[in-house]
DNA sequence: TTCAAATATGCTAGGATTTGAATATTAGAA
DNA sequence: TTCTAATATTCAAATCCTAGCATATTTGAA
């Protein structure tokens, strides 16, 4: 068994809301994606987005619909045109934290929490 | 039709890449957010997990087998344990990111990008 | 060797997502 | 009013995800 006497403290914090979870997953689509890209360069109306994505108008409608429901987005009407903008301010930290690149791993785990299993040895 | 003169320059980033995006897919659900979590916390075997869950095993495994697939974990052995502790360095910066709270929603857009329908009003 | 504890894997039913097609709605123009 | 462009909604089929069960694998101990 290995040393165990330099364990940081344990860090407590509050758990990530089931509303955070939903935002992931609805985050979390190739279309959705390059939407939320595309809204970070600025306003865009539906059909914008139609020729940017090269799908169909439903679909599209779709997306920005579930986008929508969980208030990441929102829009103005101009005339008959639908001006979507993003609206939910986690989503160009998000998108920040999404394009940086990170090299090389985590750091491996130096020292041996408790656990009801007992202490964890150090990898070799 | 509104003033249209004040534009900022348009940022154009490289695209979020699709192995981000399945990260993010495979992030977005409940258990493994826990999981990570508690990854965030210490090294940790199944069986900790099992208990700290209270889901069934075969389940524990097969969420921690999807985040192995991704690299975001790996293990050691400690005997028959297996340790599990977090590998990808952006499931702490993301953690964070999903615990801050944001107060209110972003600035509504304020200027007009020029796209193929034309300038963007300003709302009112 | 055999055994048991710890963990992983294969299979499957039920449910959720995704998409296209068809259709509905809406706002301004004629 | 009626018409049309822009967008949304509904529906159904295909696909994907999830969890449980049963079973396999692996590792150290006896």
């Amino acid at each position: 068994m290995a040393d165990t006497t330099a364990c940081p403290p344990q860090i407590s914090e509050n758990p990530v809301s089931t509303h955070k979870i939903e935002l992931l997953r609805v985050i979390a689509h190739p279309v959705r994606i390059m939407i939320l890209e595309e809204l970070t360069r600025g306003v865009k109306c539906v059909s914008d987005l139609e020729e940017f994505l090269d799908i169909r108008q439903s679909n599209v409608s779709q997306h920005l619909s579930l986008l929508r429901r969980l208030d990441v987005i929102d829009y103005f009407m101009d005339g008959k045109l639908r001006c979507y903008f993003l609206k939910d301010p986690l989503i160009p930290d998000l998108m920040k934290l999404l394009r940086k690149d990170y090299e090389g791993d985590l750091p491996a785990p130096a020292c041996c929490p408790i656990t009801k299993k007992g202490k964890y040895p150090v990898r070799t």
